[in-house]
DNA sequence: CGCTAGTCTGTAATCGTTCTTATTTAAGAG
DNA sequence: CTCTTAAATAAGAACGATTACAGACTAGCG
């Protein structure tokens, strides 16, 4: 059995790993981020969350460390929107549904959809880096 | 038998069927778009190609153009990357390679991909307007 | 400690897109 | 053809998410 999660060095090892220094700042974000949840979230919102919290953070600052986690792993980027994009804190495979007026988007569990047929190299034998698949709701 | 195209009265008719006034601007952006070979063009390309023909239009129109086509159903805007987005010719069901280096998108023949539990609605019920299945490619 | 590379902050700059308003034009009526 | 009117366009300002920058701060280490 695992034993009661301790959430603040939980994340100071989830930092160690991917060779980032946990700084105050980071380790405040990756508290809010990971907290059991998963979520779809926008740099601007997860500042607002850390404003919230009381926890003083530049927005340059969380910029940085979600595209600094993004490329560790830890999170995925997600581009719904000319001028929109977001943060899933769930980085299993799994698809999204997006509601083109609210903005919001939602996770279509892995196993819905079957794909085959997706190429493992682009024409010009190159890696396939990501599969993304939206599911567009007009409501 | 199909005459020889007669381009101009084309993209006239092309116009009028979707109830859009036939103007010189957006003539000229129809015969650019639809020349034949099927291209995804952001606004800035189009723009750039018009003026390189010496059509004089102004950028907000060649926005305006390409957003009341999409409208209409004559072309497919697609989302690959926050801030850029691509308007496809091609309005037939297919998906895509994205060359994120390069900014490179490439078409997916149809039937190479095969979708199974796609959802027609969403979990509350909503009609599923569109599927998008991008491919990202590193290099 | 005290050094140094790495990090953070506040703000300015960027850039694709959208908005605004005056001007021009398509198209139908007479 | 001329007149009228609604629709469309041009030009540039405004917008908003993101990125760049330069100076201040700090984690990690000897
Ligand atoms: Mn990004
Ligand atoms: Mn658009
Ligand atoms: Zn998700
Ligand atoms: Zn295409």
């Amino acid at each position: 059995m695992t034993p009661v999660a301790r959430p603040f060095s939980h994340a100071i090892d989830r930092l160690r790993a991917v060779w980032l220094r946990p700084t105050r700042q980071r380790l405040a974000l990756a508290k809010l981020l990971f907290d059991g949840c998963d979520r779809h979230i926008s740099a601007e919102q997860l500042h607002g969350a850390a404003l919230a919290a009381n926890i003083r953070v530049s927005l340059a600052t969380v910029y940085n460390t979600l595209h600094q986690f993004t490329e560790a792993g830890l999170l995925r980027e997600i581009v719904v929107d000319a001028g929109r994009s977001y943060f899933d804190t769930n980085v299993s495979l799994h698809h999204h549904y997006f509601y083109e007026k609210s903005g919001q988007l939602v996770d279509l569990s892995g196993d819905m959809i079957h794909m085959e047929g997706i190429p493992l190299h682009s024409p010009d034998g190159r890696r396939v880096s990501r599969v993304d698949v939206i599911v567009r709701v007009d409501g």
